[in-house]
DNA sequence: CATAGTTATGATACTCAGTCTCATCTGTGC
DNA sequence: GCACAGATGAGACTGAGTATCATAACTATG
């Protein structure tokens, strides 16, 4: 997962410096979504001196190879998901963070009768998914 | 429009003060998504005086009526869209920001399509469509 | 190796959206 | 009119993200 991106960053044409290496590794050892501001802080408790700047170029550089995507919290922020760099939506449980890719699902046919309702040439879409994972449901159930 | 923002927020048991009637009536001049920067300029051009927490103040309160939705935009800024307050989804025009409401389209059997596939129990979903609306088609094919 | 040149880096200052506080003001029900 | 809860604007504050710039590090050469 790592390795994934840091040899997609490779091929980019991309430097392979120490902050970056430290910094993917970090994002790979989060499973789920993480914002900006957690990978800052991992980073800094473990003193590795990396300036916020370095960390949003980071991701905008992630995020430009499609090896991470941004995505809106329902409460507003942002965060961002590693994933794979084809287009597939997310899946994110609101208790434990994770999150599953999902392919299409049938969205396709969504877009195109939004289309034919409303005139529109549709572009671009957005879909994000939020509940709750099967762990977590189990969790739950287990503290009852 | 804008006077069916009032009498709702009337009903909701919000006082009707200036301010407020100034924003709607702003708001109602505007067609399409806007973002709270822009609302604030609109009141700032027109000197009526009103303070930005007063803007931000409304727009909750909108939102929370449903009268308004939040919207993230493409590019990753915050607007809204009034709208009416019933469970739907929006199709923005990226040129004249136009946005028409669509009703489900089938997302219904997207999500329980997704929850089947990955055990997840979907609680939340948002779906944001950007393109471009019949009229900017039109006068782009009318320049050429 | 050494070195030159490009690219990345961290510190810092800055901007901008949004929130908070608080003294003052204003709708609203009486 | 009056009282008072609720709303307001000014301005301080926070936190995310960006811009700048001198310094540092990677890479390809010789």
């Amino acid at each position: 997962m790592t390795t994934e991106m840091l040899t997609a960053l490779d091929q980019a044409g991309v430097r392979l410096t120490g902050p970056r290496r430290q910094l993917t590794e970090l994002i790979g050892k989060r499973q789920g979504h993480f914002t900006a501001a957690e990978l800052l802080d991992d980073a800094e408790r473990r003193r590795l001196g990396i300036g916020r700047a370095t960390v949003f170029r980071l991701l905008e550089l992630l995020a430009e190879q499609g090896l991470v995507e941004r995505l809106d919290l329902p409460d507003g922020r942002h965060a961002y998901i590693p994933c794979e760099p084809t287009h597939h939506h997310h899946l994110v449980c609101l208790e434990c963070g994770t999150s599953t890719d999902v392919g299409d699902c049938g969205i396709d046919a969504v877009t195109a009768e939004a289309a034919r309702r409303s005139g529109f040439q549709i572009q671009q879409h957005r879909l994000e998914l939020f509940g709750k994972c099967p762990d977590c449901q189990s969790k739950r159930r287990a503290k009852r």
